[in-house]
DNA sequence: CGAGGTATTGACGGCTCTCAAGTCTGGTGG
DNA sequence: CCACCAGACTTGAGAGCCGTCAATACCTCG
């Protein structure tokens, strides 16, 4: 099932580029999966798991992005979340997946079985509580995000700048890794409506769009002002 | 902290409907904390504990219910769940609450101190993976609500009453707990288009509203079609 | 019976969606 | 090196849904 979806990293990438991405440290702020799991590489769109999928692997990123998803029966998407290099997704209490996951660019993710970190949790009360805090650290992103949710169009994406600048550790100039789709289905607004925001946010000196993926922080005032 | 908030059964009502509240079964699914705590009664929109305050208790509905909310800058609540008899609420991995949370009618609740709870849990794999399920089943629990915050205000007041039918455990009737500014905090709308939505599925025959907290759902399949 | 909070209803405006056309960009092949 | 193409992004016009403001009705409690 795993295998279907994900290609080892010699599969997918001439050699030299693997290697400097296996090697990129990523902000590995808890370093307690890496010694359990394997690396694995997967292209753009590359779907991780499932919802209703069996929940065996846990995932880390090491490089690149990963989204998960529920899709409604009108086929309107919600993105719950993103996750960027160092942080772990796919973690779950019950046996099946409720969400689906995918690539959102080239990534490598450290995979990592759940049935290790379980068996670890039982003997090891401090594992037992990383996952409950990794779980309970998700809820929280979500709660946050629900918040979101209820603004306007222009607040709403000056949170998700302001959230992107601030997990990806930088001040001021952001590469966002996802589409326009990928954002209006993670604020619950269309790609026309992202798009005539960031114009606007531009248009005020609020930022600057370089290029479409490229977004310069200028006015974090302004943006913080539109921010919870 | 808690004192403050709370008042004791004794004080709060008179001796009768007291031991009744007690003697509740209300649908205890799981019985594991139920020796641990003792009941306290609130009334109607007390405070039950504050965003920022310490964890240091976890509470389950015996009668009546509790809401979590966040606020934002603005002064616009959002409700992130309401809890039902037999349901628990305030469990965090955290040292602080990062919601705060009120009684929506006069209500006991049995409180449980957090540090019981822990400590067995580094004894008991059973109460850890319990802790650890009931953060993942709120996790849940939210991603779905978020399903809901992006979708029109018919399908939103439609799945708000299909789901509070489910988790009350009745086929076609219900009586709702919370105020009209209670279920428009939770799905992200107004009391206006609350009230106006509930007219409109009552003309098309979907409900029937014999008084304005009584809603009979009389065609499921009507609002079925408008749920996920 | 009166008062205050709660809920309903109406009119209007604005924000966002929809549909559609146009523009840019990155990759491919001549 | 340039032309071309497909996908992604931007921009525009119009419509619809929901929020806002305001007035009225209802309901509970004193």
């Amino acid at each position: 099932m795993l295998m279907q979806n994900a290609q080892t990293l010699s599969a997918n990438h001439p050699a030299k580029p693997l290697d400097r991405w296996a090697a990129d440290p990523s902000g590995d702020g808890d370093g307690t999966f890496d010694l359990l799991g394997v690396r694995m590489g997967y292209t753009r769109n590359a779907e991780i798991f499932g919802e209703g999928e069996p929940t065996s692997y846990v995932y880390k990123v090491v490089s690149g992005a990963a989204r998960t998803y529920k899709v409604l029966n009108d086929g309107r998407r919600q993105i719950s979340a993103f996750y960027l290099p160092g942080e772990v997704f796919g973690l779950e209490a019950a046996d099946l997946h409720h969400c689906s996951a995918e690539a959102v660019t080239r990534s490598v993710f450290l995979v990592v079985k759940r049935s290790a970190l379980v068996s670890l949790a039982d003997a090891d009360h401090g594992m037992a509580h990383l996952l409950w805090a990794l779980t309970a650290h998700e809820l929280q992103r979500v709660q946050t995000h629900m918040l979101v949710l209820i603004r306007s169009a222009q607040e709403r994406v000056a949170c998700f700048l302001l959230e992107m600048a601030e997990r990806m550790g930088v001040v001021d100039e952001i590469e966002l890794p996802m589409s326009r789709q990928d954002i209006a289905d993670y604020l619950g607004l269309t790609i026309e409506t992202i798009s005539r925001t960031l114009t606007q946010l531009e248009s005020t000196g609020a930022i600057a769009v370089p290029t479409c993926r490229r977004i310069v922080l200028r006015d974090r005032r302004t943006l913080k002002r539109l921010h919870a």
